[in-house]
DNA sequence: TGACTAATTTGTAGCGTTCCAAATCTTGAT
DNA sequence: ATCAAGATTTGGAACGCTACAAATTAGTCA
């Protein structure tokens, strides 16, 4: 009584119920305008009746289409990538196009790479998301099929869009918001490794000497602990900073827990300001600001490039840079602002 | 020099070269133990020469099977499940299937729900993750091809594994965990609605009847604003209770936050539990003790349950209850001690 | 009405594999 | 050397669909 599987109705099936040949009810499943009405009626009808459903293999196997798109994301657990995905599966959910998900990081099943096997299906187009080395196959890979790359710059190739969410961008609006607010003793608690770090340290850099004042990195990393031990040495410093840009929220959190324990209280003596607005952000005792790498939008994006380099291929590889956003809350106030502590009186 | 697509080398192209009969290579492609090995390396020889890949949808046109499987998430934004992809992806992988990914809630393209569209596909299996409303078509197609259900156990059907977290179980460990420290005042801030909630709920409920305890329900909900208002009413109660356990960590938070406004201090003069164990409750100034529902896991618990049924179908469904596991942290301890209020002073 | 053009339909030939019965080759025993 | 029994190979028929040229039908104008 289970999965019997009655052999699905085929064209040939419909096309004797509806009296016609199969070619017609080819055309009519694919809105020929050709079809007169009476005819497409009529197939239409068998079609019902029959529950028939065309057979994507055979299709496939006839034209060059597969309605399926390879996405390959370099780590699965990047919760910024899974916002992306999500972007990137409404636009494709859209134009009637199939995800097929794959991870970089367990690569090969027996030698062979995640993306060759997508290759192997013959998917109509390519997202590569996240950071990944740009290895043999992957080039090749970007060389057959149309391909998009989403939110890792160091990955280039003639014919490929590039969509990102520009960090440096983010950096800069996160620094000029507390320079905006009057601090000028603005550090910087940078990530250890990555791109995307480098990016939003040399943001950070720039940005504070476009301002006249100078930069001051501490090279720390991407956990709540290192930021927390990097922000402790910093704090300590005689002419300790007003303010903090941390490498990200996490990081920013740790940087809280040190201005906390030095007794230190936020906003009125020290401002932080985070990246990525994760969720941890809108919590309401570390109510941190935040600048919002909107990945969402950058997954929307990507799989709208994705479209239009399927529809015309050979055009030559773009590259978008999104801009990010600052979310305001209450972690940041002009240096020695009493006004605001509502939040920070919580938060320490 | 983009996208040139050269039609790739074909099993004919392989045979021609090899000097053998295209059935020989399908044969060798197949591993079949009949071909004598002289010949099998002329092909592999050719193979490798030509850089030659079966073709997938030829494949699965002629077989019944596509190595595909579908693998429909309710809701794309839940961390959860999210996780559980995780260790659905690994399985698969391990096994060459590939994954193609859906969400339900943007339900249907052109009329189609996605799930019927992975059906067209002839996708080997299905899992239906997270908890959606067993309408007429997921019926269906349950019922045409192998499918698990993770974690929505209001999902039932005669051939089908349900696998999900116990949460019935995680509440009982939570509650016994506080019982155990001495607590017998212990509320909880249940959640609105959904059938993970009730089933807490219901943990909860039971395991304070065991314990010959009088359960105390909040009907809150499941965001920490929501935590937050409930636990202001529960804690302003002449005989407030000693224990809350929140439907999750972030109405878990919300209690935090609302003990810490009306100066009830963590853990000495209140304990906390949450749920789910997201990366909030490890946070060092939040510090939650909450249990961790092994997202991954069940994820690959669901995954291998579906391989073990596309292996074997019609064998009869099943239901699979993984523990969960309780994850302390600093927001429990006995009532009144004060020795552990290192957390809880950062906290408040 | 007939011829001619335009509008529809339809056969047929693949697409790249697997499957299977039939053909061919080996091998060992006589 | 010969033959049967295995061991290997192979040809050709699907699989379900689309493309395309050819065939058929409808429509129009003289």
């Amino acid at each position: 009584m289970t999965q019997d599987r009655p052999s699905r109705a085929t064209i040939v099936d419909v096309a004797k119920m509806a009296g016609v040949s199969k070619s017609l009810v080819s055309l009519v499943l694919n809105h020929s305008p050709l079809v007169r009405p009476a005819k497409r009626e009529a197939v239409l009808t068998a079609i019902e009746a029959l529950d028939y459903r065309p057979n994507t293999a055979a299709r496939a196997l006839v034209q060059v289409r597969t309605r399926a798109i390879g996405v390959i994301l370099n780590d699965l657990r990047n919760p910024w990538f899974l916002e992306s995905l999500r972007g990137i599966n409404d636009v494709l959910a859209e134009h009637g196009l199939h995800m097929l998900l794959g991870e970089q990081r367990l690569g090969r099943t027996g030698g062979q790479s995640i993306v060759s096997t997508f290759l192997d299906r013959n998917v109509d187009g390519l997202i590569l998301a996240g950071s990944m080395p740009q290895t043999a196959d992957l080039e090749d890979a970007a060389r057959k099929a149309p391909t998009v790359v989403l939110s890792s710059r160091n990955f280039s190739l003639p014919g490929i869009d590039v969509v990102a969410n520009d960090d440096t961008m983010g950096a800069r609006m996160a620094v000029e918001h507390l320079i905006y607010l009057g601090h000028r003793r603005i550090a910087h608690v940078a990530g250890d490794s990555g791109h995307v770090a480098r990016l939003r340290e040399e943001g950070y850099i720039s940005t504070m000497r476009a301002h006249g004042l100078r930069p001051a990195v501490t090279r720390s990393g991407n956990t709540e602990e290192q930021g927390h031990a990097s922000a402790l040495n910093l704090l300590k410093q005689a002419d300790r900073p007003t303010a903090v840009f941390a490498v990200n929220d996490l990081a920013a959190v740790g940087v809280l827990d040190a201005a906390f324990e030095l007794g230190i209280s936020i906003p009125s003596e020290l401002s932080v300001v985070g990246y990525d607005n994760s969720y941890l952000a809108g919590i309401g005792h570390i109510s941190l600001t935040s600048v919002d790498a909107a990945g969402y939008g950058t997954g929307l994006a990507a799989a709208r490039a994705l479209v239009r380099r399927i529809g015309a291929p050979n055009t030559p590889g773009s590259e978008t840079l999104l801009a990010p956003e600052l979310v305001m809350r209450r972690s940041s106030a002009p240096p020695g602002d009493r006004q605001r502590e509502g939040a920070s009186a919580r938060l320490t």
